[in-house]
DNA sequence: CGCTTCCTTATAAAATCCTTAAAAATGGCT
DNA sequence: AGCCATTTTTAAGGATTTTATAAGGAAGCG
């Protein structure tokens, strides 16, 4: 979740990209008037979409303003073809220039890809079965959202994920997870695989398996 | 002075493009066989440069081959202008696609904002979550007014933010700021962190969560 | 000395984990 | 098919661990 500012005069075209934008799960902020836009506040954003063409001060001059304070990425809407005004652009210290009319499918694509780099780092992150865990930030994630394990279920569920296919014993389990003195009632596990499928349930995805008489195991190929 | 790998199958673009990056000073290797481009070897460029229609191995294919090990900005050239294609050029982890015939002008403009944005990253100030970090000044600024943190609160706040997403054990913490020995009770890290969450509940922003059983974090914007 | 910062201690609050027990499901048996 | 023994699932409660909060004292610094 992104909180984007887009400044524009036109009214219409704020509420088509606020709305496109959105999908995407982004938090919009609308503002018409350029002048009014202060670098302070800028600074809680994490991208900003600034037309170019506008009455009182434009985008060019708006981005001249505020670029030395402002260290998120900003990208340009604009009508103006021309290369001149494109290379001006890029040479205000703008990350993408957009040219109208474009299509709302290509608007989100840019802005995802911007946002997107601001938090491109090493992580370690495995993705099975419609769960994607981060190993470094201990969390997982389906669909949109975090899931909200604990930390035993996280373990539980990501040893799981990790070793997908392979069965494993509830003493397994709970070995893997609080290391070797394993001294631990088989049903508190069962306890936190009730846990966990009941949060993955919300998602409809459910993809523990039980072999009868033998433990749990991770659904190889997950069919999602 | 930035190195710079294009690949592309025609060679009179090949030498167009690299003449026109060389006039920004940069360091031109090109490639006309993707199937030849291998992840280790990428990984000594500042930006790459793909033609998304190539016989043999695709731009496409090439970026889905490469992205989980290269970290630097991927650009596309192309000649499909469907939206479907750019968007799906973006999913797969692009930075910018450049639709042909695009103007060398167009081109240089695009290329030097990335790589800009690149080297914007290495400097002395860091924002996040709202919270811009000063690291020269050892200041951390809310909004309009400079957070009243102490030495170690400033410390303890400008390591979370710096590893956004990774979680940090009490311990971890402490040794992060004070170093080696890392003889401190847990529970002066608690300390602390109560104290910079009073502090920043008055700018109305909570970025660091708890993670139970393990520790603390900053939390990242996670884009999907 | 007065001040800030840091650490310690103590207590309250919260969340998790485990235990227990009953209900449901499974597989094998006659 | 029907029944039984075993295993799993579900549910609820208390015990335990971990964190939040508050207050007091030691150490450093002007």
């Amino acid at each position: 979740m992104s909180k984007v500012l887009v400044v524009d005069d036109d009214l219409d075209m704020l509420s088509l990209v606020r709305a496109a934008l959105e999908k995407d799960g982004h938090l919009i902020d609308t503002e018409a008037d350029a002048t009014a836009v202060q670098p302070a506040r800028c600074q809680q954003y994490d991208l900003l979409l600034l037309d170019v063409m506008m009455p009182g001060e434009d985008g060019f001059s708006l981005c001249r303003r505020i670029r030395a304070e402002v260290d998120c990425p900003i990208l340009f809407l604009t009508a103006k073809a021309e290369d001149a005004a494109l290379v001006q652009g890029f040479g205000l210290g703008a990350d993408d220039y957009i040219k109208k009319p474009f299509s709302l499918a290509e608007l989100r694509a840019r802005v995802n890809a911007h946002l997107r780099r601001e938090v491109r780092q090493p992580t370690h992150t495995l993705s099975r079965g419609g769960v994607r865990f981060d190993m470094q930030a201990k969390a997982a994630i389906a669909g949109e959202h975090t899931l909200p394990f604990t930390r035993g279920e996280y373990a539980i569920c990501e040893h799981l994920a990790l070793h997908a296919g392979q069965v494993f014993t509830k003493e397994q389990l709970y070995e893997a997870v609080f290391g070797f003195e394993a001294e631990g009632d088989p049903s508190a596990v069962a306890e936190h695989i009730k846990n966990i499928r009941a949060k993955l349930k919300a998602d409809a995805i459910s993809p523990i398996e039980t072999v009868w008489g033998v433990g749990y195991k991770w659904r190889k190929n997950s069919v999602l």
